[in-house]
DNA sequence: TGTACATCAGTGAACGCGCGTTCACTGATGTAC
DNA sequence: TGTACATCAGTGAACGCGCGTTCACTGATGTAC
């Protein structure tokens, strides 16, 4: 959600429509979430949602994206506030995945699921622009832990063979998989469980 | 599936819809999902298909039901045939995860996906008893994994502390995540290489 | 072996409701001169 | 400072289509006697 004051009336309440659009999807899924719902939460008429949004699938787009860039607005802060801290490649990655973890232990509630994985069990019925998007965020992930490990394994020689394509997609597959364990059970410890394990995997490997 | 030679006709006709089903659903969703869609497949006519099925939310009962029993059933049998080959506890389960990561890499195609995590993301939409059926087979993936590996714990105490709740949930982690990249990319080789990546990482913490 | 009845595995037509979408219109705010 | 016009942020009513569900009915197969 960006600041408040910096938008307009308009803006205001497109941001709104996706916050309840959001919400309804993660819980329902995209099809059985209906405009109707939506704009009752908000308190327009369906004309008004329809001057903020082509149609359906506009929504849709528009909400991946929105997730996409705070997504990777968060990553983007861990890093460099580990960084900041550290400049040892190792240390710095030890040290931004105990801020994730911590991060993701301070949500207000339960994890109320990720759009992507959301998205991924009801691919078709997006458009494949979206798909593309979708597919697409996962390969930043993907590039941004492999070339941070690769950074580590440069200055640590592992003891034992690693694969670090495999390990660079443990922290995408840990996540999802975390959440999916968080929502499924309405708690909020798993996820940072994880990422403390998988953080803990990376340090037995690496450290000397 | 069941097989096919014991099955009366109508049985057989039930089945054929679950398939159907469950790879429509995996696809698009529980919502997006038409029984229109399913008996055009199909071929019989919409007063068929609630012959077969009380209603849509049968449907994702017997769905459901079906899978879990599926599930356990290959689990199962990869531990009994893991046990076999060694009585080691942590030896067998090495076996059994090097089985399990075998037996995901020969599947025909990408992985279509599990139904848990499929369901978990549109939760809402099924009644009280799918959505605890679902909890409960997670809880059931947690015990089963909990238990060898405090038999393992307790022939081969690991040097560094292991939190063994949080390395079972890890297994079902690896999965529901790993499915979910395996399912984005239509490739089949994630899933196999974390599950290997779990097992290495049981065997760092416990082999002495 | 034949007949009566029951169950199985469906068919065909109709239903009403909710959904996404469109279209013509509107009051409030902003901008140009 | 006042007027004309444009844009913003919607309203209200209507639409048609597809969806899940129901109901009365049916031909084929199985079972009892």
């Amino acid at each position: 959600m960006a600041d408040v004051h910096t938008l307009s009336k308009g803006e205001q309440t497109r941001e709104r429509l996706l916050d309840i659009a959001e919400e309804a999807i993660l819980k329902k899924g995209f099809a059985a979430t209906s405009i109707e719902e939506i704009i009752a939460e908000a308190g327009i008429t369906k004309s008004g949602f329809f001057y903020h949004f082509k149609d359906k699938h506009d929504l849709s787009k528009a909400l991946l994206l929105r997730f996409l860039e705070e997504d990777k607005a968060i990553m983007a802060d861990v890093f460099a506030r580990a960084d900041a801290l550290h400049e040892d490649p190792l240390h710095s990655f030890l040290i931004a995945m105990k801020l994730f973890a911590d991060l993701m232990s301070d949500l207000p509630s339960s994890h109320p699921g990720c759009l992507v994985a959301s998205y991924c069990y009801q691919e078709q019925q997006f458009s494949r622009e979206v798909r593309e998007l979708n597919r697409n965020s996962v390969l930043v992930w993907r590039a941004r832990f492999r070339e941070r490990l690769e950074r580590i394994a440069e200055r640590y020689p592992p003891r034992v063979p690693v694969d670090l394509d495999a390990l660079s997609d443990m922290a995408t597959v840990i996540v999802e998989g975390g959440i999916i364990l968080d929502k499924l059970f309405g708690t909020k410890t798993t996820l940072p469980d994880q990422i403390l394990q998988f953080r803990q995997l990376v340090r037995v490997l690496f450290h000397p």
